[in-house]
DNA sequence: CGCCCCATGTAATTTGTTACATGATTGT
DNA sequence: ACAATCATGTAACAAATTACATGGGGCG
């Protein structure tokens, strides 16, 4: 039950509302967790229930009143908890490579386009990544001495950034080896 | 819906029971795509009820008769369905960097441990890509000339080699990170 | 005798997805 | 007028996880 802590840490960053999680679950967070608002406003209020998260009516003029949400002390010890116990490497679903292993029992070429497809939104997140630790971490606007927090996001950053690269060469490994089997006609 | 076609691909590559599906994805399949026993059950006798796949009995001596699954030709055609349909760039569930982001709410230092074991972990299967790879497809054992079916099991491997290699790197980068954490007090 | 492997499943619970629903404000 | 953004939810359904359950054979 991780999403609980996912909320917890990006609550912890900055309170906010359920809209406001589920905007960060599409941005920041969301880059190695995803989820959408009808699983937060689920989450969240049994959260609230339990006594870990704090509920604050915002009144707001113009726009609908929002419920800010925030840590309580039971949240941020059960946190603690869960940063002390061991969690298992993560396990991977990978649809393309079950696509390219599939690709054997159908048409290798088809793939193509699908590989491109993916090898553009690889490259368009690594652009933004980069933007983004231009902004926050490295470029002139940054704060030059990091406090620990936008250490440990800056490195969490730079492993996205890493995945980005390592996938888009693998890419291009994929679109070469593709070209090649269509190259050779698939008489084997 | 991909556990589906993940069994379509695994059954085509190699007829097999339950069971043994459930090995497959603790292994070779299971680095991009896990499931456990009680779903892959469920799902064989899903597909089974819709036609996609033929069951054989196996009687076996010494042992618990088994179940043979393959594909039929409606499984063929699903597979091939969803081999020309696009789907989603897939999304992360990365526990750890969420972890790493909460280590800012807590001990930064308590998670060294953690992420050493992440390493060993990542060390250790990138040992056994290696080593299937030069089994099936460098070493002087493997087939010279790779059919296209093994071209491509083969760059999904290369795939898995290079998303280890990464991990490694950014494993490192972690460690770094905590212990120049640890190094300067949080006085921030 | 106990444990692991083979082989199959059921049941309960928790998560995650998809679709539907409402309603005000701002911008084109 | 129409679409998008902000803000909150319910309901139905699909999928995944965890626990429980059975039973023979081989190994130390």
């Amino acid at each position: 039950m991780a999403l609980d802590h996912a909320i917890l840490v990006s609550l912890l960053e900055k309170p906010g509302s359920g809209y406001e999680l589920a905007r960060r679950f599409e941005r920041s967070i969301g880059y190695f967790w995803t989820a959408t608002h009808q699983q937060i406003y689920r989450v969240l209020k049994r959260m609230e229930g339990e006594g870990l998260l704090a509920v604050r009516d915002v009144p707001q003029q113009g726009r609908p009143d929002k419920k800010e949400y925030s840590v309580a002390a039971p949240g941020r010890a059960a946190l603690s908890l869960w940063l002390h116990e061991p969690i298992e490497p993560e396990s991977m679903r990978h649809d393309l490579a079950v696509k390219i292993r599939g690709a054997a029992f159908d048409d290798p070429a088809a793939l193509v386009r699908e590989v491109e497809r993916h090898h553009q939104v690889h490259s368009d997140r690594l652009a933004h990544y980069l933007a983004g630790e231009r902004r926050d971490f490295t470029g002139p606007e940054a704060p030059a001495p990091l406090d620990a927090g936008q250490e440990l996001q800056h490195v969490v950053l730079r492993g996205g950034i890493a995945y980005e690269r390592m996938t888009i060469a693998w890419l291009d490994d994929v679109l070469a080896t593709l070209h090649r089997l269509g190259a050779t006609p698939p008489s084997a």
